[in-house]
DNA sequence: GATGAATGAGGCTTCATTCAT
DNA sequence: CATGAATGAAGCCTCATTCAT
């Protein structure tokens, strides 16, 4: 019996389509900035007609709404896969901000968009705020945390965060500043410096994302487009005298 | 022996004009964010022609920056007068750090202002960037702070202030989650909890300013078109028969 | 005999659809006027895709002139075929152009739509143009109307017809007001007062249109629309404790 | 004593401006309709950057709204001034529409602008709504109209005239067809057609227009880019064999 | 036939900046 | 210096129409 797939297929295109929208738009708020108006770079650097981004999104910031969720839930997930199987919430915890750094010093484009997007970035709906308070909260319990309020927590983690990114992204944080960034951090929820110092001396297992991944494609079009190896017209030939 | 005291007077004409555009400007910015289009409730704002703005400014950049200037230096400066005093670096910088958070509370122009700006707040040319060093520094010295890299150091503070700044201004600090932020900052600097609570311990006395101050005197008129009196007519001329 | 009525079937649906289309159609430009942006609203009244829409018709423009000649047509018919029977050219125009009036406050969707037409919807193939010329040569054969060209009585009649049906549209058009205006265009035509009196004192039998046609259709969607009944969840369900 | 007349000359400079593109506007509405999208041919008509046209109007509606009302007004004016004189009200109505019908006929860019206006042209806010009813009383009151409902009178003549000017502007109206609605009309309001008759009689003087009015100014324009006469670059020149 | 995503021309509107008065 | 009209580049958004499935 014929089954009408065309539903399925149209809903996939769609899917694809989005996705390729999004991919510009990284790219794109990474390089101009968040406030910057930025439909038409995004068309063009997804190869698509004015029309059909109104399609997809209605506003600049709806825009940026889906592409900070859609990369940092990514990303965020990626972690807490990661970290899940630490034993204590300190490690936990220490682990993912020290991942997440990485990922950032790993994958410039991550850290411009991140740094361009600012505190919105730690917007409700970024899991971040999902899975922070459960390490924290598990950490007091632990005992290995001071109590304190949890939002306070957080806007001490989020907000230097940013910075740190910020820094990142404009290339002046060494290992050192990051390390004492880590430290200073877990000083702040009453974690000592000496266990702080112990849980990051382990060497870090980087992250690994999906070729398909979002940060990953976007990432690899950021790179080209840095140093373009002019795949197309392999080069001018030189002319001779 | 006759003057000529028209250049002293046409300067101070300037200067008077000058004031008034910043003024308006921060209100501006405090209202509709630093990268909304400006210059016309600006010019709105300070009574002033469109001309006159470019006499003074050339680009919207140059009057963020002026007026962020003006404003953050003029705060830092009461601030640390204000913390000169006080004996220890550990008292001087917790003190300051309060000071901030407070007129923020007392001041919602601003704190809208600040949280606007964000990190750029924090740019070079900010004295905080020139006075928070100094505290650290005495303050590893002193033995009260453990030594780490300055920038780590002020990346938490200011990172994580901002944050604070934008709950200040958003109505979501309350007593408790203000102290408990600077009890964070305090230990990330490692400086033991205990000792912490007993600096914030002591009252408050809230920084005077000026009325000339800019930012009393934009305080005022933020208020003032917050609920707006009507002054003109104090109430309908009642009908008489 | 087998006979293959698969060519039948399927025309019959092409008549449906097209149908379909128009009513709908008459809903959206009596709503939002003949020259607004027209086709999403059609087919989104319609429950059809626009692809199938683009098999009906070709334009904008397209749409309006079938529309318009449907429902025209079908109301100029209807009031021809009542008119016929009476004994005078002058009782068939004035009852005509009575009747005219009375539908358009029976079905304001008739009115709006005619009021947003305007003076188009008298163009050349409306069936107005075919009839009004006859009675208006026999009644200057009978010696009722005075002879004048014809053009010039077909642009009073329409002409003030449009603005009436304007005023009716609006709701601005009482008992006084219309018979006042259809006394008028009697005399426009040399026709007495008194005897247009004699003939208007008559009870007018409104037009009664087939549930199927066009106009009772459509007419039934627009005021459901206007205060809908909410038909699908009748009421809240009443929650129980 | 020395006077500071920028502000007058300020005002002055503004009030040709809006001149300028309302000129520009009725010669674009003219030729392209009223629904049109009409702001770019006017800006390029006036020879005006886009952004002075929105220092003087916001929208397509504004920009009609006032060139109906600056032209439609200066029409009535000139007509009502011309028909004072005259002894009775019968005369000065059939007189002034003679005139209505007569401008259109000499300038047919009123009349095109007419046709498109279409019956908005007679909103309120125009000068025919203020006149009109005045000298329909008092036709009443002497006895030279039948009394009806003034509403009634006024949508019969406006809506016969609409239709008529359209006629005009399509070039169908000859002398016969206008004497016929002249008669018509003033019949519909009650005054015999062998009185109207003798009223029509008596030759018409063309109303006078000063050479600064809009219309005039209008008109030479309007023709002149009918049948061009390249002025400009005097002719190409001919090629030969 | 029906579908609905994609297209892109066509129009709209704002606003930083200039400049004659 | 102050003024404010004029500018026009730079964005924004809609919607009639096409076309692969």
């Amino acid at each position: 019996m014929l089954e009408d797939h065309r539903p399925r297929v149209a809903a996939e295109r769609r899917a694809r389509m989005r996705r390729t929208l999004l991919e510009a738009a990284l790219l794109v708020f990474a390089e101009k900035g968040v406030d910057a108006s930025v439909i038409d770079d995004v068309i063009t650097a997804a190869g698509v007609s004015r029309g059909t981004f109104y399609n997809y999104f209605r506003t600049n910031g709806e825009l940026l709404i889906a592409a900070n969720e859609e990369l940092g839930n990514e990303l965020v997930r990626h972690i807490e896969e990661r970290v899940a199987s630490l034993s204590t919430p300190a490690a936990r915890l220490a682990t993912g901000i020290r991942l997440y750094f990485d990922v950032s010093r790993r994958f410039p484009l991550l850290a411009h968009f991140l740094a361009r997007v600012g505190p919105q970035a730690a917007g409700p709906g970024n899991l971040l705020y999902t899975y922070l308070p459960v390490h924290l909260a598990e950490g007091v319990k632990r005992g290995e945390f001071v109590e304190m309020p949890t939002l306070a927590a957080l806007d001490i983690i989020v907000g230097s965060g940013i910075l740190v990114v910020t820094r990142i992204s404009a290339g002046e944080a060494d290992d050192k500043y990051l390390h004492a960034c880590l430290l200073g951090l877990m000083r702040s929820l009453g974690y000592p410096s000496e266990r702080a110092d112990a849980l990051l001396a382990t060497p870090l297992l980087p992250l690994d994302f999906d070729d398909e991944s979002l940060l990953v494609r976007t990432h690899r079009r950021y790179m080209d487009q840095k140093r373009p190896k002019r795949t197309r017209s392999p080069s001018p030939a030189p002319r001779r005298a």
